[in-house]
DNA sequence: CCTCATGTTGCCCTG
DNA sequence: GCAGGGCAACATGAG
């Protein structure tokens, strides 16, 4: 019997330390290793990631690819451009494959591609290895000690986990590594259809992601962003697990701070250096092993004196709250990212919603612009001119580095969604997966939903204030004048509320505070006023979400599938129904709520449809809109 | 059925 | 300057 021959699939495991799925190929003793990446168009055009992450991503790929040829210098990282499912095929039989071996994926999109991939090998008669090592249990395991239900809850990460068994102690590195055998092509590329490119607004340069199989010198090498066409990266943030070890290390051996880390305590506001760790993006792409993470922080708090904390604030609790995430994704699958169709995600009718695949029940990458205004709020939003300097400062900063203290997440998500602009969380979601660096899908769309009172969370009543919440940790206003370099002369008094700040005063610091957008001359630059009354819409997005937990929809409801949802909804509140809307062709008279500006231009619009196919509306009974569409009847006969 | 405590991280006022 | 209570708009699980 020949020794296996063994192609070691990297994915989400980026990294030779703590690498079960290595391990378990490295065990196969075999004859020949070869040690890839596929540049899978689904990551390249169907998800959203800004050059920042691309960046990030390089980095690991390059790093790991020298430490594999430290190791073994006739091996390194070989990176093919091609998707996994037609390349795996061609290549199996090209290398006379044996063995395919990777980490476990429970992403949505990733199950499913590699359920194809193992098929694939089993029809070339390739033997399949997955281990788990992305996460501190498997996804899979956690929910099938959940009694079959998703994770909701860090203590219910705890239960399940207990029944799992401990967490094991980390693997060492390799310290060999077989050759890879012969390199040989001699098959032909298939290039993707990049239509539509999900990231073109990044893409500058001409893309040649696909332009040849083994890269554009045919050596396997890590791409770079202009081969990609991907615009230059502003990050200070770098991969690579040389990268993370170093930093792991440096934190712990700061016993008190790895002892007595509690998350909510650390400030928002601190930028150099930050107060939490910086080691997301490592846990994303691999280059840090969460276990890892977990056991050398579990030995300081083991071995320490004073009183440590505990989960969930500690930091070993942060490992299981994106455990939590991870178990909800892994049984809810492409629905956990969305409300439609979601049973555990509050139905509220935000603006902005997402348009609806009907074949799927999927969201598409388009949304309803059911108001002018929220989509002036989203923009305003996304780039940095709300007008609010807390928040504009928070999302300078997320678009240039990538990453912000999970506070500012929280503030920037809560001001978005549920306490400001009413705006759907899916499309906060696509702004954190385009310029995080550490975005990971499951703890994107949970954290998401907590913050949109939509899922886990629920106490929408506390509100981050864009003023009082950063004073808290920030009286003078450094990181504000860090991000929002034009209110840098500002006095600490008006800092986080410019528009409050005398003429006179205003021309003195050199800052002009009016208009919406950013702008100015030598002499005076210009700051935006805010782009609407904190504490009028906080009243508004409040009432609106307490009404909507009081109709009490989830995305799995038959009226919020049919679009029929609406008939439950006042046409007054906020949101879609908020005066205008109706049934299709139905055009209701305008009445104004009050202490909303935003509704005599909203009417001029198209009218909203949250699914495209309203046919199924006739047939649906109707229970509890009853009263509100005959409400609307009446005031459409008068 | 109830009460009560708890839930990663609110704000405001009081003393 | 900061700790603690009130607020009383939520959901869940233990007892």
């Amino acid at each position: 019997m020949s020794k296996p021959r063994v192609c070691y699939w990297f994915r989400t495991d980026l990294r030779l330390h703590d690498s079960p799925a290595l391990k378990a190929a490295l065990d196969l003793t075999p004859e020949c290793l070869y040690p890839i990446w596929t540049w899978d168009p689904h990551y390249v055009y169907k998800a959203r990631v800004g050059p920042n992450r691309w960046q990030f991503l390089i980095d690991c790929q390059n790093d790991l690819s020298t430490s594999i040829a430290n190791i073994n210098p006739s091996s390194k990282l070989f990176v093919l451009r091609e998707a996994p499912q037609t390349l795996f095929p061609k290549l199996f039989k090209e290398w006379r494959i044996s063995h395919l071996v990777f980490e476990k994926d429970t992403d949505a999109y990733a199950r499913e591609r590699d359920e194809r991939i193992i098929q694939l090998a089993h029809e070339a008669g390739v033997k399949v290895v997955v281990r788990t090592g992305r996460t501190l249990y498997d996804p899979d395991e956690l929910v099938k000690k959940n009694h079959g239900e998703p994770t909701m809850s860090v203590s219910q990460v705890q239960n399940a986990g207990k029944l799992i068994g401990p967490i094991p102690r980390p693997l060492p590195a390799p310290k060999s590594l077989p050759d890879p055998g012969e390199l040989s092509l001699s098959f032909n590329q298939e290039r993707p259809t990049q239509d539509p490119d999900y990231n073109s607004a990044h893409r500058k340069g001409l893309d040649k992601s696909y332009s040849a199989l083994a890269g554009p010198n045919g050596d396997f090498s890590v791409p770079t962003l202009s081969e990609l066409g991907i615009e230059q990266s502003t990050t200070p943030h770098r991969g690579g697990e040389k990268n993370a070890l170093e930093m792991l290390l440096s934190i712990v051996m700061d016993k008190d701070y790895t002892a007595t880390f509690e998350k909510p305590k650390t400030a928002p506001t601190a930028f150099s250096p930050q107060a939490t760790t910086l080691l997301s993006p490592h846990l994303h792409f691999g280059s840090l092993s969460c276990r890892e993470f977990y056991w050398r922080v579990q030995d300081v708090v083991n071995e320490y004196k004073g009183r440590a904390s505990n989960p969930p604030t500690s930091l070993t609790g942060q490992l299981l709250f994106r455990d939590m995430y991870f178990g909800a994704q892994a049984i809810l699958g492409y629905k956990f990212g969305q409300t439609y169709g979601n049973p555990h995600c509050r139905f509220i009718p935000w603006h902005l919603p997402s348009k609806i695949d009907i074949e799927s029940g999927l969201i598409t990458n388009e949304y309803f612009i059911d108001s002018a205004t929220a989509q002036t709020y989203l923009e305003r939003w996304k780039y940095g001119r709300t007008g609010f300097p807390w928040i504009d400062a928070l999302m300078r900063q997320l678009r240039q580095e990538g990453w912000i203290h999970h506070l500012g997440r929280h503030a920037v998500a809560c001001f978005l969604t549920r306490g400001g602009c009413y705006i759907d969380w899916e499309r906060g979601a696509e702004v954190f997966e385009e310029w995080l660096i550490d975005h990971e899908a499951a703890c994107n769309i949970g954290n998401w939903q907590w913050l949109a009172c939509a899922a886990f969370y629920s106490q929408f009543y506390r509100c981050y204030s864009p003023v009082a919440f950063p004073q808290k940790w920030d009286k003078e206003g450094r990181f504000v004048r860090r991000y929002v370099p034009e209110l840098e002369h500002y006095d600490q008094k008006y800092i986080y509320e410019p528009w409050k700040a005398p003429i006179a005063d205003q021309k003195k610091w050199g800052c002009l505070i009016k208009g919406d957008a950013l702008g100015g001359d030598e002499k005076f630059k210009i700051y935006p006023k805010p782009m609407f009354d904190f504490a009028k819409r906080r009243e508004i997005c409040i009432s609106a979400i307490k009404n909507a937990y009081k109709v009490g929809l989830y995305g799995n409801d038959p009226k919020v599938l049919d679009g029929s949802w609406w008939k439950l909804f006042d046409d007054r509140a906020e949101g879609p129904t908020d005066g205008k809307r109706g049934p299709p062709g139905v055009t209701i008279e305008h009445e104004n709520a009050a202490g909303d500006e935003c509704h005599l231009e909203d009417s001029r619009l198209p009218k909203p449809a949250r699914v495209e196919n309203m046919n199924t509306m006739s047939g649906q009974k109707r229970s509890a809109g009853q009263s509100t569409l005959d409400a609307l009847v009446k005031r459409l006969k008068r």
